[in-house]
DNA sequence: AACACGGGGCG
DNA sequence: CGCCCAGTGTT
């Protein structure tokens, strides 16, 4: 079945996307492992279009694993917030100081790889085959739309990740490991797309069982979800000599360790729900913040205080610099913004 | 195996 | 508005 890589590959030389973390197939230019590592990072669970200023943004700030390694935390994860899934932010920390103090190498094996901080099967074989050119199993959504499609596996996900896996074993090529894990990635992603996949332009459509049938987009089956249920919540906003009080969200949990307005728990607490942070004659203020999590939609009420006196926990931020330089995650970025432009 | 974990973009 | 995306870690 070398049929596959090889198209694939041709393929890849004409339409390869160019990319920040890319070297251009047949540059012969290697890879930078730390490039590669953060891009991966990044790239977990989201899109190209989402990583791009961020990226930017990281290599720019801190160009080696080295830099990277000798920031603060706090500086870390202000630079992620807007990105989302925080849990990657602090391993992605983790992992740097790991590397680092390991000699500053990143180990350029698939079973090294795994066992860092942040790097699961996908992102271990990603790495070893972008940055060290070893033969690896990339599996990710991309790929498993292509390989349930390319020989038409109906079995619903997740429950057909072993099969998928076990095909895309099969077409993985001996030689170009990079070349082919992005190919397939990038045929994922503008060719065999989720919706209207453009058959037309495939370097495999005369090799797609899936095509052949008439149920490419009907491909992969996934098992249903359950609904999302809505909670309500309310954010407080203490405010005293141009100054807004933050607090630091602790460190497990959603939003974790990030900084934010602070608020009632969102109904998720069996106590101490709806408990502003100290007394006062509060405010509501006019609007609601509605905000998809993985699995439930918060709608967040935010009332609004000027407070007198000092305040035990928590920070004051200037609120001239409170939306571009306190790092706060989307939803307290809109809490302040439904504060401070209505 | 099931769940927790963000955010934005698409039809 | 529902679905999806270069997944990982925990239980």
């Amino acid at each position: 079945m070398g049929e596959v890589g090889d198209r694939l590959l041709a393929w890849y030389d004409r339409h390869a996307r160019t990319l920040p973390w890319r070297t251009p197939p047949g540059s012969g230019e290697a890879p930078d492992p730390y490039r590669v590592w953060l891009s991966e990072i990044m790239l977990q669970q989201t899109t190209v279009a989402a990583v791009g200023p961020y990226f930017a943004k990281f290599t720019e700030r801190w160009p080696t694993l080295q830099a990277l390694a000798a920031e603060d935390d706090a500086e870390v994860l202000s630079a992620w917030a807007g990105l989302g899934y925080y849990a990657r932010a602090r391993n992605l920390i983790a992992c740097a100081r790991t590397v680092a103090d390991g000699g500053g190498a990143f180990p350029d094996t698939e079973e090294g790889l795994r066992e860092l901080p942040g790097v699961g099967a996908y992102t271990a074989a990603a790495i070893a085959a972008i940055a060290f050119d070893r033969r690896a199993v990339v599996v990710d959504a991309n790929v498993e739309r292509v390989v349930a499609r390319l020989f038409a596996i109906r079995e619903p996900l997740p429950a057909a990740k072993p099969s998928i896996r076990a095909a895309a074993d099969e077409i993985t090529p001996d030689r170009r490991a990079g070349d082919f894990a992005q190919a397939m990635m990038d045929l994922g992603s503008g060719i065999c797309t989720v919706r209207d996949p453009k058959c037309l332009l495939c370097p495999l459509s005369d090799l797609c069982v899936a095509r052949a049938e008439g149920i490419a987009e009907n491909l992969p089956a996934k098992t249903p979800k359950k609904a999302k249920p809505v909670r309500q919540g309310t954010a407080f906003w203490v405010e005293r000599d141009g100054h807004v009080l933050l607090v630091t969200r602790p460190g497990k949990g959603m939003l974790a360790g990030m900084r934010a307005l602070p608020d009632d728990g969102w109904s998720a607490r069996a106590d101490g729900d709806g408990e502003p942070p100290l007394d006062g004659d509060w405010q509501h203020v006019e609007g609601t913040v509605r905000h998809g999590f993985t699995h439930f939609t918060l709608e967040m009420q935010v009332r609004r205080l000027t407070a007198q006196g000092s305040h035990p926990k928590g920070e004051w931020w200037p609120i001239d610099r409170v939306e571009a330089e306190a790092g706060l995650p989307t939803l307290f970025l809109r809490a302040a913004q439904l504060v401070l432009r209505g």
